[in-house]
DNA sequence: GACCTGACTCAAC
DNA sequence: AGTTGAGCCAGGT
C-alpha cells in the first residue's frame, strides 16, 4: 500500500499557516520562522510569506506576522498599516522593531 | 512543463 | 557589523 510519495502536501502547507496565523492572540506578534516551523518546516518561510502575499485573506491577522529580528517586514496592503494595527494591538515597538516579548 | 521570483532565515566571510 | 550565499515552499510567467 502506499503509493510512494504520489503527491505533496501542498494545501497542507498553506492551509496551516492560515491556521497559525489565525491562533495568534491580540496584543502578540509572530515570526515568519515560527509559522514555517509550525508548518513542519523552519526554512519554509518564505512559502510563509508567499502564501499570505498571495491570499492574504482578511481571516488571517497576516499584520501578525512579522521578520525573525524584529522588524516590521512587508504588508501587502501597507507596510505602515501594519506597524500602526500592531501597535493598536497593544504590541511594544523598540527603536521601530517589536519587542521580542511580544513574539510567541 | 520548467524557470524565477517572493512579505524569509541562518550561517559564514 | 554588514554583506553574501545557500536552503526551503508555493504560485506566477
Amino acid at each position: 500500500m502506499l503509493k510512494k510519495s504520489s503527491k505533496k502536501p501542498t494545501i497542507f502547507f498553506c492551509e496551516k499557516v492560515y491556521d497559525a496565523v489565525k491562533k495568534i492572540p491580540r496584543g502578540r506578534v509572530a515570526t515568519y520562522a515560527y509559522i514555517a516551523v509550525r508548518c513542519g518546516n523552519s526554512r519554509a518561510c518564505r512559502a510563509v510569506g508567499n502564501a499570505l502575499n498571495k491570499n492574504r485573506s482578511k481571516d488571517v491577522p497576516c499584520h501578525r506576522v512579522i521578520h525573525a529580528d524584529g522588524s516590521p517586514g512587508g504588508y501587502a496592503w501597507d507596510s505602515a498599516k501594519k506597524v500602526k494595527i500592531l501597535k493598536e494591538e497593544g504590541v511594544r515597538f523598540q527603536d521601530n522593531k517589536i519587542d521580542s516579548l511580544c513574539m510567541l
